[in-house]
DNA sequence: TTGGTAATGTTATATGATTACACAATTGCG
DNA sequence: CGCAATTGTGTAATCATATAACATTACCAA
């Protein structure tokens, strides 16, 4: 159907060393976490540069099992339950808490190509981050 | 209504003098400057040290006459026929000729805040940014 | 096995943004 | 006016994010 979605199934054995390492600790984290955050709390294992954790980062987002969230300048795990075939995405970020939540909207998605399209842009990769209250901070 | 949109109505008069130099090299660009690249075209008047454009950014961002570009860590002058009364609003990134165009469309604010409050998400501000080919370079 | 591709390691540097502190200009008000 | 509060400015240092350049190693395939 799409002409360029990810056909990748890259399952963490098939993650070389450095992107596994960066792969756990964006799993196991419970928001975003910054590049060198990441190197940081892998400098235990090993790591030394800053390079060592923007390549790992490069592949797994190229993958598809990371997002980058460009008003934070930060990473994050993707949580979508087929985490490599859904295609535009949009994030709500808690300003209070931290959490990010990942909405994929078929309909949202039509609805910025054609905005584009209305003015004769093409449409390539969209960029949709939400600020804001998440349900739990909301209620305080 | 809103209960914090911008009542000012500030023209280029009323800015102090680094807030319209930077303004000015802004509205003469043709497309969105980062903070560095502002700051070198603005030595030759006295500029000395980033946080002269970075403070002059920030109010000018606070009065609705630039926006910042999360995407690109750059800033643009707003085109917007009523630049201090529009609300939500998305931009279109050509990754060819780095032209930047600004969308107001009131349904997609609609969209986006219904899409949040789906999941008890409480918007408070949008970041919408478009990347791919003008209608210029998507002819080439 | 050999040659190409991808991954890694390391240093240095580029780029983007803020903190801390001192001082000057402007505004508002008694 | 005279004074205080606020806002704007100047400067240096530092923090934070990201990439360039180059050498080496691991892996896969002909």
């Amino acid at each position: 159907m799409s002409d360029h979605h990810h056909d990748h199934h890259h399952d963490t054995a098939a993650l070389t060393k450095n992107q596994s390492l960066v792969m756990g600790q964006l799993s196991s984290a419970n928001g975003p976490l910054s590049a060198y955050t990441i190197l940081d709390r892998l400098r235990e294992h090993g790591f030394r540069a800053p390079l060592q954790v923007y390549r790992a980062l490069d592949k797994l987002v190229e993958f598809g099992m990371v997002h980058r969230l460009e008003s934070l300048n930060a990473f994050v795990a993707c949580r979508q339950p087929g985490c490599d075939t859904h295609e535009t995405i949009a994030f709500t970020i808690c300003e209070t808490c931290g959490q990010v939540a990942e909405l994929s909207d078929p309909e949202l998605a039509d609805h910025l190509k054609a905005l584009a399209a209305a003015t004769g842009f093409v449409l390539k990769k969209s960029t949709v981050e939400l600020r804001g209250l998440c349900r739990a901070c909301g209620r305080a």
